[in-house]
DNA sequence: AGCATCGCTGAAACCGGTTGCAGAAAGCCG
DNA sequence: CGGCTTTCTGCAACCGGTTTCAGCGATGCT
């Protein structure tokens, strides 16, 4: 046995790396078949032109036959598109953003485009590698959904590829924005909770300066301010948005003894978490403290109680960003109307225990 | 004469078609830039051969320059590989799923891979055009997280590309399983039952046929017999791994008169809705009845109250068959452990009430 | 009949990278 | 100093589609 001798760059044992490692069926067989040009097999395909009845049927006969599906990267090369939409959200393993996902999917595999799903995981570090990443990959748009890289930054990303965001207002060329009615639908869940008899109505935040949390905060203000009552801060508690702030929320306002016979929680998983603290304490939900969420997550239906919150459809929320997606693609100014805001009112708000 | 058979085509109005609506920086841009050629540049790139420290230099520096990012496209059709990996899920909007979806997209992005996400809605025909599209797409890899795909199927799919699947037993040349021990965390969770002294004990099983939850069930029966108790299959009722099926099998043991202390539920989604039911009855959790979960959702935590669960890490599962999709691509037979399932002890489960 | 028009089709030139091959430059040896 | 490696570099041929452009026959019009 002969070892070659010297073994500058030893050879890298490929697999293989023979002129055809591809596998799979090309245009242009699909054309030989067919008996045509693959120019004319192409425009068949694509509709560009009107071509005559019968070479049509052959071409799709072919097309069939072989289950011919054209490559993705060389027809993205050739036409400069990947039919595919970048979308950056926060963490993939909540359910609200999977509920937004989920919409956003639906609504573009009807445009003909795919997802390509990354998360930047509430770090704005992340969120720019991601759409560095997206950006490469040369996706036709990206949806950021409910983002926390800054106006500036994403306006000049905006120059290079169109984008649409969830959760701040901002307009440029290529880029809108989505909000949902943060503020209505704080002072709508706020109503219902005065209606009820409440005075004393704590709210747990989120994130110091989220814009979520500040628009519902101004929302929970209004709505005492229409009622005539007075803004106390002590009843105002910072959270994180999950169930860990809402539950710390409880326990920082019953060690301080600050009276209160409800909550309104910035969101769903906010609410879960005071629940839990508040059963700790040995209160009940509603009888002793009613507690209203925002988002409506699927599992709220389900919680013991069922949770009364406000709805916002994260899906249809996802749906409309894939919308305007589409259209601001196709060169029109989108006009997407996000569904109003609704309260859905469930078993965890009762009238106030006199 | 006219005929108007049909709108031929009307000329399509093309906003426009100039010859270069790229504005992207092109490998040769970065090669003139650099004074050499396109071949030289390409290859310090990917460092496929030795240059001198002069010519590397030059072309690092146009690439900062310019702020090159090779196109994807075009890449992945020179090398018939795209860095990409399809992965098929049921539902993103569950937070099972998001949870094994964030692990594999870690692992992957640390082996220089992005993930391409796209949910088959519990549906095998969905899953399937997912498959065909991913492949169109020219993912390099599938990673199939629990799909309903039939085995002869997904080896012969195995045969176009390579594909992890979870969730069965199944090997193939291109093809690995990675499975959770079911049965061993069922047996697991029936024994805390009995060791708190139930005797009748439900099982909430998921669809039929569905490999895990037969695996479930089997694990239920095995610790059945280990204890000498007689296998009672009026307490077995379907579910559909949703709280809905939860609901539906509590109702239906109550009306039936079905004595039971306590309840094994398929998933835990299964059992937020049978807590849900036995609120409605007036039951209490876990004084009249004791109920375990499995999975051991992030959101299990704070229930109220806090459901104990069998843990199996769909996070870590995400991981490993990421892990071992990579090792796959990398033609070695992959070798991963699945960490082992563990019981969570929590707040419902309590000793049976005599 | 003659010429412009129109509809349909194929050859060839891209798109932006990678890579086999060969030629040039440099190094080694006798 | 010539011959032979060895190292480095550029040309050109792909990858698999799309699209421009020109060719061709069939009409339409005068």
């Amino acid at each position: 046995m002969k070892k070659p001798k010297a073994k500058s760059v030893p050879p890298p044992v490929r697999g293989k790396r023979g002129p055809r490692p591809r596998n799979s069926v090309t245009l242009k067989m699909v054309a030989r078949e067919a008996g045509v040009s693959a120019s004319t097999a192409s425009r068949i395909i694509n509709r560009t032109v009107n071509v005559s009845d019968e070479l049509r049927t052959a071409v799709e006969a072919a097309i069939a036959k072989f289950n011919f599906r054209p490559n993705a990267a060389a027809r993205g090369l050739a036409l400069g598109k990947t039919s595919t939409i970048g979308v950056i959200s926060q963490a993939m393993a909540s359910p609200f953003y999977g509920q937004g996902l989920r919409g956003i999917e639906t609504r573009l595999q009807q445009g003909g485009y795919a997802p390509l799903f990354m998360s930047g995981n509430w770090q704005e570090k992340e969120e720019i590698r991601c759409m560095e990443e997206l950006i490469n990959r040369g996706v036709d748009g990206i949806i950021l959904f409910t983002g926390s890289i800054n106006d500036a930054a994403l306006k000049a990303y905006a120059r290079k590829v169109p984008i649409v965001v969830t959760g701040r207002a901002l307009r440029a060329k290529q880029l809108i924005s989505l909000q949902v009615d943060d503020r209505h639908g704080a002072t709508v869940a706020m109503r219902h909770l005065l209606d009820l008899g409440h005075r004393r109505i704590a709210f747990v935040t989120g994130f110091e300066n989220h814009p979520d949390a500040n628009e519902r905060l101004i929302g929970y203000r209004d709505a005492l301010a229409a009622a005539g009552i007075p803004y106390d801060p002590q009843l105002v508690i910072a959270g994180d948005f999950h169930e860990e702030g809402g539950m710390q929320a409880v326990y920082q306002l019953m060690d301080s003894n600050i009276p209160f016979t409800a909550m309104f929680c910035v969101n769903d998983e906010t609410a879960y978490g005071a629940c839990l603290a508040l059963f700790r304490k040995g209160m009940r939900v509603p009888d002793d403290i009613s507690i209203v969420g925002f988002d409506d997550l699927p599992s709220s239906t389900y919680r013991v109680p069922p949770l009364t919150s406000v709805r916002q459809s994260v899906q249809k929320v996802g749906e409309c960003a894939a919308e305007a997606m589409l259209q601001l693609i196709a060169g029109r100014r989108p006009q997407v109307v996000l569904p109003p805001v609704e309260l859905v009112v469930r078993e965890s708000t009762s009238r106030v225990a006199s």
